[in-house]
DNA sequence: CTGTTAGCGCGTTCAT
DNA sequence: ATGAACGCGCTAACAG
């Protein structure tokens, strides 16, 4: 491995002098520099990082925790996590949690070893006292964690009402609910939203539980539709499910939107592979990511955040399972 | 930041012996060792991996280069390298190419400044110098690379033929192929497949470009449909391909698999969410990423490979939009 | 403008 | 069985 003195031999000068022209900080005199210059590519030097860490307890790593790479919300915003912290010479370390406290806190411990500069966190299992004794900059992205914590989310609650409205006033008269699991924020907001809306207009509940999975959602739609064939709208709490909804749909031989109204949350490309492609809730969710991001970075450079929630509408994306009348 | 030294004061020991605690190895009474382990408790010390990597030349940490981790196939692949790697207390980095050499190349220096224990890859674009200058183990997945460097892959070429056959076989008369991209080593071995096949049963080649993208792939074999009425079944060069072919017939109202057949390659979920389900060559996605981790890890232990080149056989997966008659 | 030097936190000889 | 001391590669005073 060469080192920083190696270049420091070469180039005729100490390794102040080197390390003055890599960090471009300092006064060095240009024929110094090219000699240094030369000496390094020369050599093909490579600063060591880990070095560096040691000294300014700055890695220029930040960690991301979420659930599930394999559910197709999260890549889009590891993407955009990157895509920003790439640009300010960061690099990410990404972590899948399986929403399991005891990955997530191996996770953290694991950060904290390797002095990681900060972190974006998806998780609901997570306490406040665990993310606070990192002592690091925290960003919470897609799950409201803690008021202390600042947070990049959609406002599940109104853009869900929004989104059971708009198949009440496209005349479903029967609208049902899958629910995601009971312990993640959003899942519990979204059903909320179903309740209420439907409350309002004095219209029964009928809800099954889908876990956010596509097999688990179309299993119990199924059912649901059996027992109840008069079922002609349906609210789905994320996209995977509402994939799920339109399977079991086609396998009683219903025409969707014509028998029945599909909706789905989130926004996922899989909403535009299917047939007929689902009208959904699109978040944005680049742009979340890259603000959850951005943010981060913030805090590292220790600015003041302007907004410390940040909360986006979505976008209902009007498609063929559920129009307008 | 509580350090060793802080861990020895308070249990009135040597830094020595903190460090000998902590990694298990050399005498240490058990008196001492309890009071050792007493004062990591009560100060809540965690070992810095940066001094630790930077004593040791090890990190720790492994790197991972993808295309892209919003094409469905490789969040798949993350995931297992991740499982495997994780339970060896390695932290992975992940990196998103867009096959871009630049990219591919600054992620390259990127991982060397921190010092890695090893990278898997999955790149067409990156040459065989920028990779052995690393002096570090590294994997190649997906694609294979060069002969010096381990690879974990399928075998495209047999694999497509198999799937061209099964077309053929089921009385398909005209058949055309999406390709991938040009740059991509299994595109074109999969391309290759389909024109070697249809050149033995003397049939003519019917080819558009899909460049492993869904929309690029219904528009191309939209046009290539409207050219060829004829057309009676089509080899996607991915899943995500064949969801576009899937798309196109929709438009023009052809049936699924009666007016045409599809068959994709990959065996992503997508597959399973459309309708009709895809029949495609379906590659042990997980399995693969699991195999080149732990070739991975086994390189880092100075340990020497059974397989240098491990080529997988996909799985026929049939289902309803190519069948048997 | 440049060089010398003291650590950053840890692991490891080498003594004892 | 334990401790003192050195060095991993780098940066930031401090001198000159």
């Amino acid at each position: 491995m060469v080192t920083i003195k190696d270049v420091a031999k070469e180039a005729q000068v100490s390794v102040a002098t080197v390390s003055r022209v890599i960090n471009n900080q300092g006064y060095v005199h240009e024929d110094t520099r090219a000699k240094v210059e030369k000496a390094i590519k020369a050599l093909q030097y490579r600063p060591n990082n880990v070095a560096r860490s040691l000294f300014k307890k700055k890695s220029k790593m930040i960690g991301f925790i979420v659930p599930d790479i394999t559910n197709p919300y999260f890549p889009q915003l590891v993407r955009a996590v990157e895509d920003v912290t790439n640009k300010a010479e960061y690099t990410t370390f990404l972590c899948n949690s399986d929403e399991d406290l005891k990955k997530e806190l191996m996770y953290l411990e694991k950060m904290q070893e390797n002095h990681i500069d900060g972190a974006i966190i998806v998780s609901n299992t997570l306490e406040l006292e665990h993310v606070e004794r990192l002592n690091l900059p925290i960003i919470a992205l897609d799950r409201f964690f803690h008021n202390s914590i600042p947070s990049v989310t959609v406002d599940n609650y109104n853009e869900a009402r929004k989104a059971v409205r708009f198949l009440l006033e496209n005349g479903c008269k029967k609208i049902a609910h899958i629910k995601g699991p009971k312990y993640i924020e959003n899942s519990i907001l979204r059903q909320k939203a179903y309740e209420d809306e439907m409350n309002e207009q004095n219209m029964p509940l009928i809800e099954c539980e889908g876990e956010y999975h596509l097999k688990d959602s179309e299993k119990a739609f199924l059912e649901l539709l059996k027992q109840n064939p008069d079922i002609d709208g349906v609210f789905a709490g994320n996209d995977v499910m509402a994939v799920g909804a339109l399977k079991a749909a086609r396998r009683l031989n219903l025409s969707v939107p014509e028998d029945l109204s599909v909706m789905g949350f989130d926004g996922i490309e899989w909403t535009e592979t299917v047939s007929p492609e689902i009208t959904t809730m699109a978040q944005p969710i680049y742009e979340m990511g890259k603000r959850a991001a951005t943010m981060l970075l913030e805090l590292i450079d220790g600015k003041r955040l302007d907004d410390v929630h940040v909360v986006y509408d979505t976008e209902m994306v009007i498609r063929e399972s559920a129009k307008r009348r």
